[in-house]
DNA sequence: GTTATCTTTCGTACACTGTACGAGAAGGGT
DNA sequence: ACCCTTCTCGTACAGTGTACGAAAGATAAC
């Protein structure tokens, strides 16, 4: 046979850690559904069965895509200024999802949280309870800070694909449902605020996320 | 042959509306993933292609039933208080997506939005734009109402199915790391406020919807 | 060197998925 | 009797995750 086993020392072989990082970049790339173990296996330039000696089963693979994206939102600092630290963990954590559209969808199945994620939520509440919230308070402001951020992505994942395109072929169809005047006030947000020529729907998650921040406060509210 | 197309007057037949309701009860019943096809047509009594007669693909089944859990919130109307308005379609909105937790993941992949959807989105924006909020306004507090409504059902989601049973058997394998100290505050959060007695998460949904619909008005901020 | 033991690869097979294609039955209109 | 529309479904195919077990390569024991 040839010899396989990778060529020495440029491919020194395969690793858990390396079959997540392709599956990233090919859910990245191909989108989540084009994500198979044979798709996966051919990037990686194996047999689809080889990579079960480094992953249980796809779901852990899946589990592990979730962990690498929380690995890439910044995790607050113990020291720092409360609402400062929450404002720059909420904005990565919203790049993050929109690097990786399809963890949004994935977040909802997933029931074992990888490491990245419980460290990432421990530094978290970590810093809303030093900041003075009491444990009811944090679990609150957690609650209330983490829906939005989510429920930001998932709209922003549920929009077209590319940016400020004419949106054309998505809203074919539904576009002759428009012109009779079925829906007015959805037409006036189409053409009076999506349309407008510099309008990037990522800046509404600013205003929001402000809103929240400037409501919450620990000690008083009960 | 057999007398089939189904005996008479108590089976009329099949119908695409039949169809997606019956999808939905098995999507409710035995969990998104276990809705095929097959299944489906088992379910209903006919054979798989079959159901090709009243829906193109499955992609239209689940926009199909997207669109149905729609159907099952409350739309404003137009007359009444906009904050009363907004807080009984946030609450419907949890309610109905609590009770099809699958649909909160379906909404990432759905490109296409059904009448009812559509019918919903209109009769919200209509209530906030009556109410005074301007065309900009209207669209940032839409995004935000319903980022926040939405990541609440998909944190809803992801947790354990039932209520409040131990989450014995899926946090069995992270306890250990907990027993070391590693997440104290998680810890904290877990011991002191959801395990206790009589506590519901569903509850933390009014506190954060309340702050929201606080800090939103009309006219004055821009 | 030889043999035994791990580690790692992967070929084959199975049950399952969505669905393209096309045959044919049921019923009505002429 | 003929056609035509409406509806049902059998077969087949390419794709999925993965169980099982055979084997090759590396390492250790003798």
């Amino acid at each position: 046979m040839k010899d396989r086993r990778g060529g020495g020392r440029d491919r020194p072989g395969l690793s858990h850690e390396k079959v997540l990082r392709k599956a990233l970049e090919l859910a990245d790339r191909d989108g989540l559904a084009a994500l198979s173990i044979r798709s996966l296996a051919q990037g990686m330039g194996t047999k689809p069965m080889t990579l079960y000696y480094y992953v249980a089963n796809k779901d852990q693979i899946l589990d592990g895509l979730v962990d690498l994206v929380f690995t890439e939102i910044d995790t607050p600092e113990a020291g720092g200024e409360w609402k400062e630290q929450m404002r720059r963990r909420a904005h990565s954590a919203r790049e993050a999802l929109r690097r990786h559209p399809w963890a949004v969808g994935l977040l909802e199945s997933r029931k074992a949280p990888g490491p990245a994620t419980l460290k990432h939520h421990e530094a978290t509440l970590g810093t809303l309870r030093a900041a003075g919230f009491t444990v009811q308070q944090t679990a609150r402001a957690y609650s209330l800070l983490d829906s939005y951020i989510y429920g930001f992505a998932l709209q922003e994942a549920a929009l077209p694909i590319a940016g400020h395109e004419p949106t054309a072929e998505v809203a074919g169809p539904i576009m002759e449902r428009f012109a009779t005047g079925e829906y007015p006030h959805m037409v006036e947000i189409a053409t009076q605020v999506v349309m407008q020529p510099g309008y990037d729907y990522g800046n509404e998650f600013t205003y929001g996320l402000e809103l929240i921040l400037s409501a919450l406060e620990p000690a008083p509210a009960d």
